[in-house]
DNA sequence: CCCTTCATGTCACTCGGTGACATCTTGACA
DNA sequence: TGTCAAGATGTCACCGAGTGACATGAAGGG
């Protein structure tokens, strides 16, 4: 039950956070902003989130498991671009699903350089962990070849076109149709190996 | 003359924190270390580079518009496969020639989340500068369809892939390969628009 | 009722990064 | 040669991110 305070106070400051940084924008809020706001102090920010950046990050992060999850999940004699892409469908969903606030979320990090950077950093271990599991999937040696990395990068890649796209559009485009015109493109190349 | 001294300057202060960082690691160089090496103020040192690291990552920052370049070079006919790999192809062989300090400075990029950030994020300028280079080269429409994002992306991706290898083998395993390995895991997407 | 533990607040500090201002160089020009 | 304008630099003061040390205070267990 001071399990649960914590997460109580981590998300009262997230909210805090993700509420003043798409007001004013991300240079324009200290963390002692966010963190008075919340209720709480600028030390007690830092022992909930290492950076400014984290807490906008940090919103996104099971993102990654949840796309190892479904990868693993799926069907062992499931083609690769097949699989990959229900893999990758699974944040998308869970963004069109809370549309409203998740699109401010990404056209707030794809629209400030700092918090961009961190997202494509995580990224890379996102595409590393899809990587091990493709490999692992396909028994193939992951330290071998480079398809299990090119393939995981380019279902990222698709993954952040598609984001791209969707933020851009305010919205408007169809995450679905996007992911499927995107792995359309890149499927040749996952499933001639 | 005044514009040769400024480039002296700036030497002077990229060498000073190549060496000091490549030493003693990137948290633990501080910016006046740096400017006191190369025999200037702090101040001086954000006269010439934005950030920390900036001055790291601005080493390479001409291989984006070499890569373009490359790619606009290339004849009309090509395939896309065959001109991407020719323009990645640039500043890997940059690398390879001066493989000495190259590779410090990739292995300092590659471990370094900083720096690995901030490094991705340029490489994002990269893909928009090549998507756009790709459509303009096809006479496709750079926002209707995803090819020439994706296309660019996979190359990039590829660009990635062999950074990482060549770096993590000390620069043991020849680029080239590397390459040639990757694109043609990547050729049978680029090929098929 | 005490004692331990854990979260928090406070304080002081380092360092990245910026704006303002004074100084110094340098080259142009009379 | 003397002067003036422009640009580069140093100094100083400042803000904000991030960290370590320490004291406090509340909850739970004996």
């Amino acid at each position: 039950m001071a399990e649960r305070k914590r997460r109580l106070v981590a998300n009262e400051l997230t909210e805090a956070a993700l509420q003043l940084l798409a007001l004013k924008g991300f240079d324009a809020v200290t963390i002692d902003e966010i963190a008075t706001t919340a209720g709480v102090s600028k030390r007690t920010f830092f022992r909930y989130f290492a950076s400014k950046e984290d807490v906008v990050v940090q919103f996104l992060a099971d993102m990654g498991a949840d796309m190892r999850a479904e990868l693993a999940a799926r069907p062992a004699g499931e083609r690769p671009a097949e699989a990959l892409r229900h893999a990758v469908a699974v944040p998308i969903a869970t963004c069109a699903d809370h549309s409203d606030r998740a699109l401010r979320v990404v056209q707030l990090i794809l629209r400030t350089p700092a918090l961009h950077a961190r997202f494509l950093e995580r990224q890379a271990q996102w595409r590393d962990d899809l990587a091990a599991e493709l490999a692992h999937r396909l028994g193939l040696d992951p330290d071998s070849g480079l398809y299990p990395r090119l393939a995981a990068g380019m279902a990222l890649n698709a993954f952040d076109a598609v984001l791209d796209r969707w933020s851009g559009s305010d919205g408007g485009e169809d995450p679905n149709e996007l992911i499927e015109h995107a792995f359309a493109v890149i499927a040749p190349a996952l499933d001639t190996a």
